[in-house]
DNA sequence: GTTTTAAGTCAACAATGCTGACCCATTTCG
DNA sequence: CGAAATGGGTCAGCATTGTTGACTTAAAAC
């Protein structure tokens, strides 16, 4: 009985203590800078809207499904899902959602009937608006702070770090890419 | 009936095509790209993790708890859930699996003994190296292609980014800080 | 007129968050 | 010393969001 550890055969003794973490080379150290820099960064950003969500019953899931289809008006379904990167069931979820409560719209296209052109309703636009002023507040900030050099910089390495195919998309001036 | 959209309440009537995207001010545009540079580069960037982590039944959130726990060596439950800011028990599920498969060892405080100091064993600090390599890759090429100056402005900009607990702990030099 | 393609759907499952309610061992404090 | 606070652990149940697999329908293409 090791005291609180109980006797869960989960116990494995210590290593001797910290066992000495390599320490490579100084650029491995950047390299680990950078993993926390993604994660709190990430995480904290997206953490911004999540109140606004959480009013409305609505997750990640749905903001990242209207803020796709409101910087690609018209946007289909298709190439909403190979910009997201995420199973047709597991849009359809959040899109039927999303339609049945009034923040997306859906046509079928002109020349393709097939297509279902998407989107956002007016209160979608609205909604999306709100979740956006929230991070904008801190993307600014951040912008302000850190001066303009530095968000070319941002830009640059985030851009680095995407696979190609998001950076296609992005260089797309955002309208809707051909996946 | 509409065509392929069955007859399901769930359509809606476009809202004249494109509803015009306000374009409010140039600085609303560098915003929403900011957005995207972040889903983007988080989601390429976990992602290149995840073939290791399948191999071995891991998710992400193990990966994670290895990544803090192998730069915090004899980090504290509580401090890392301070870090990570999940509950306990989303916490423990990922331990436990941790230490039950010997990547994770957990050693009693000294000087109080209800502490459980958290370390990597050798096999985990293998495995993190090598979810670690994976995304070094990412970064050093991004960072070799954007040069010594943007990485300073990534930097930065992250740093604004996150919460001001974050940018304390990563100012902690990666050591344990107090929650 | 057959085959593709765009989209939708049902069912089931897995990872990872969460809450609420407790228990135990240790440390601290009155 | 004895009570309260703290660090940690656990059970149970739930929500979100991702996954696979299998199948349907409507329209387009060939």
């Amino acid at each position: 009985m090791t005291g609180m550890l109980k006797d869960k055969t989960r116990f494995v003794p210590p290593p001797k203590l910290p066992p000495p973490t390599p320490v490579v080379d100084l650029s491995d150290a950047e390299m680990r800078m950078a993993q926390d820099l993604l994660f709190f960064a990430y995480r904290d950003f997206t953490n911004v809207a999540d109140q606004v969500l959480e009013e409305l019953g609505l997750g990640r899931a749905h903001h990242r499904a209207l803020h796709f289809i409101g910087r690609n008006p018209g946007i289909t379904v298709s190439s909403l899902l190979a910009v997201l990167r995420i199973t047709k069931q597991s849009l359809a979820r959040v899109l039927n959602a999303l339609v049945d409560e009034g923040f997306v719209a859906q046509a079928p296209g002109f020349e393709d009937r097939r297509l279902r052109l998407l989107t956002l309703t007016e209160k979608g636009a609205a909604l999306e608006r709100r979740l956006f002023d929230a991070q904008r507040n801190r993307i600014s900030q951040a912008y302000k702070r850190a001066g303009p050099q530095a968000v070319q910089g941002f830009r640059g390495v985030m851009r680095g770090i995407m696979d190609k195919g998001a950076r296609d998309y992005m260089d797309g001036t955002g309208a809707a890419e051909d996946a």
